[in-house]
DNA sequence: TAGATTGTTAATCGATTAACAATC
DNA sequence: TAGATTGTTAATCGATTAACAATC
């Protein structure tokens, strides 16, 4: 019964690994002209088993030709139409202080299909600054805004105790899936994607490493 | 022949898991006087399977009451020794932009047992802000500060073209633990652990989100 | 053809969950 | 004591890897 275009989810582990691939085949065409790169070659960049790239590639339907390998041309296309590249997504920027700034300013969102329309800030003080050509609106007119754009999307760049106020009012309005840098969870309706970007295990992580392994170094 | 005093390492599955216990209890204590949490509760919180916490704390060794649940203090203690909150370990942050601004602008570094020692920046025009008490110094200092402080840890958050040359310029130096924004993978002697923040991962996923929701909202 | 590489099934491995005895 | 909750072994589940036939 299972209707061949309407292909399994993917889970977040593949979809992590997929754009592994992409950007390293995107890097490797300026150095390989062959057009070709074979799974096993992925794999040891990667330091990883063929298998599994094989698989990963199989499971979006991109075709490998024996002895030769997959066309780096194919499976780029393949990511991008399977991750949805090839959309335009609308998506707002809640927060235009120093880490809303350093986001709208990555030069990735287009690239992935998402394009922000709009940034907003309550604070009077950044309302009229521009940001890769998009000027900082205030919060106050966010639900206008998403509502006229059909914004399905936000980052959320605020401090903490904002966050959750902000994130009713964004699904309120019709937003669906949030990344959300505030270091705190928040809670939402069954059928909104939160991404939480947890910056307090990247720096559990470094410290965890540093005593596991007596590099004191400095300090005390 | 396992010494008592010598735990197995983590994987980061569970330093991530140890993480949002960590947060939980830390905003349940002012919520619930008791002073204890069952591990039936923390799994509800985090839809997860109460079996899970009480391996996870087994781990790093909390032990639990019967019929009371785990001591908050006790918890939040072992994971703080267990990660290494309570050493201090100078850290220093390559790149003094936007994002190199809000993340030494995070309160949380020294939370975690990390102590921000100095900012670099390649730009002149930079050089001598003063983010949350440290003056930016120029990049050429960087070895000279690094050596003087025992600095084994670093956050990248410059251009994806700059960082590898600096991660080896901070490896040179005795960096053993970076802590990578740049959107491009890092190569590092064996020993030295990145932890590579994917922006584009993030984008990706939201991205696959909306596609596969078929939220196409505003736009085209 | 011989040989390199894909595609796929079966085996393994590791993480999670279930079951239940131990404990207070 | 009865009952709630921990601690731990066994079972399950899902992801990864091994093996190898199919292909060009």
């Amino acid at each position: 019964m299972q209707d061949r275009k309407q292909p399994m989810a993917l889970n977040q582990l593949i979809v992590e690994r997929l754009m592994h691939y992409y950007h390293l085949v995107a890097e490797q065409i300026e150095i390989n002209a062959s057009g070709y790169v074979s799974s096993a070659q992925i794999a040891h960049l990667l330091d990883m088993d063929d298998t599994l790239v094989r698989k990963d590639l199989a499971a979006i339907g991109v075709r490998g030709r024996p002895r030769v390998g997959f066309s780096t041309n194919g499976l780029m296309d393949a990511v991008r139409e399977t991750l949805g590249f090839n959309e335009h997504y609308n998506a707002v920027i809640v927060g235009a202080g120093r880490l809303g700034g350093a986001i709208a300013s990555y030069a990735g969102f287009g690239k992935y299909g998402l394009d922000v329309v709009a940034l907003f800030d309550s604070d009077p003080a950044r309302v009229g600054d521009v940001l890769r050509g998009i000027p900082v609106e205030h919060v106050d007119r966010m639900e206008e805004v998403i509502k006229q754009h059909g914004v399905r999307s936000a980052v959320i760049t605020v401090p903490a105790e904002a966050a959750q106020p902000l994130a009713d009012r964004l699904v309120a309005s019709g937003v669906r899936a949030i990344w959300n840098f505030a270091p705190t969870s928040l809670v939402v309706p069954p059928g909104v994607f939160v991404r939480h970007e947890h910056i307090s295990v990247g720096l559990a992580e470094l410290a965890y490493y540093l005593k596991r392994n007596d590099l004191g170094g400095g300090h005390i």
